[in-house]
DNA sequence: GTGGTCTAGACCACG
DNA sequence: GTGGTCTAGACCACC
């Protein structure tokens, strides 16, 4: 499910979140869903429950998620987080186009690639 | 020259790295240009030596430096770095539009984003 | 008559007891009158039977119910709990006012709101 | 500068948050100074240092405070949460006032309270 | 010395 | 069994 990089330099609470937000935002697990508990995904990464625990909290805080205490974790319903990402991700993809364009990429590859990007969708 | 961030989270060698790497590759410094030297630099920014010397090395090891002992620091000709850096920003770029993908942008708004960043650059 | 949000933090039974102690400070439930028994209470809630229990005894704590034992849970008349009511609420009511005014909000603004949440009461 | 109190249930570093909160809305501590470092406060407090650390982090995601890391804690510029505060001080003041009227503590007697808290401040 | 992360182990409230 | 909190102790990066 997970597959943690120790030799990257990023916290592993970080890569946790990181990669559940891509499991949430492709529509890998649906609103409502029971993640697992913390006690259960840090033996299956084997993780310290703590580290669990804080990749919940930040997912929690930033909407994915919702916390019945003393029941668990649940996949907030995406009108949560929606605009949220929306935003966030295109901001950063705003910065890395200029950083293309600083480098001289011309604008004509990247429109090619763009479509490219789009027909992976297909597979 | 360099505006230092004290509030930015990544180390401050990074921030100076990062500015250094915009200067060179937009144009801000020529090939074979002598570098300040570190303890120079380093009273400039109001910044320990040893954390230039650190951005120093690391420019170094990506290729948009040159070191001769005893001399000082020099910036490389771009073809040291020209074909490293465009690899490196188009991917950066790949994964940004793949996350753009996945959030529900539509390949339209992202097609119309393109061309006004690259609007941008006659300003 | 109870709708519970699984997602808030605050205890399932604190809940109950928040909802209950509105609706008889309100009125809505007389003085004497039987509270539904814990297990239907439960049933109606889809809650555990035991969380009604603590809810019930909370409430008894703070002279809103009286129990007879075999009988069941009754309502307290008026007189039991009106003035540590008032006083909990008045004191909560000044620390909030404290902090309106530690922050900088303006006399004249709580005056103006003070008087737009009385009219509401006409609603 | 602190006093914890083990019998509330709030955790402890929710308290520390709080009393730190006031201290810096209320202009007790200043803009751009150090804050205690996380060890030294935990060991003022008898606390270990992770929990200061957390109400630390938890400040500076309320824009109270920001690190720098490597050199400590700083109180962030009144701009970054100003608004934020007044916001949420202001609707916590609007439940209590509801609250109030609900109880049936009459209108009068809130002006007059009012007023009186207002006048503390000259002390 | 500073903050940041992580672990191991413990206790508690909740349902 | 679940999440939430806390401790003690450890290691790391940064400056």
């Amino acid at each position: 499910m997970i597959l943690l990089d120790y030799r990257d330099k990023r916290p592993i609470y970080e890569q946790i979140v990181e990669k559940l937000e891509k499991l949430i935002v492709s529509g890998g697990l649906s609103a409502d869903e029971k993640m697992p508990s913390v006690r259960s995904l840090g033996m299956e990464l084997s993780v310290n429950p703590n580290t669990i625990q804080r990749a919940y909290a930040q997912l929690e805080q930033e909407g994915y998620l919702y916390t019945v205490s003393g029941r668990g974790n649940f996949v907030a319903p995406e009108s949560e987080w929606r605009d949220g990402i929306k935003q966030k991700v295109l901001q950063e993809w705003i910065t890395a186009t200029r950083n293309a364009r600083l480098s001289g990429i011309p604008l004509e590859q990247l429109q090619n690639t763009l479509k490219d990007v789009y027909e992976e969708e297909k597979q």
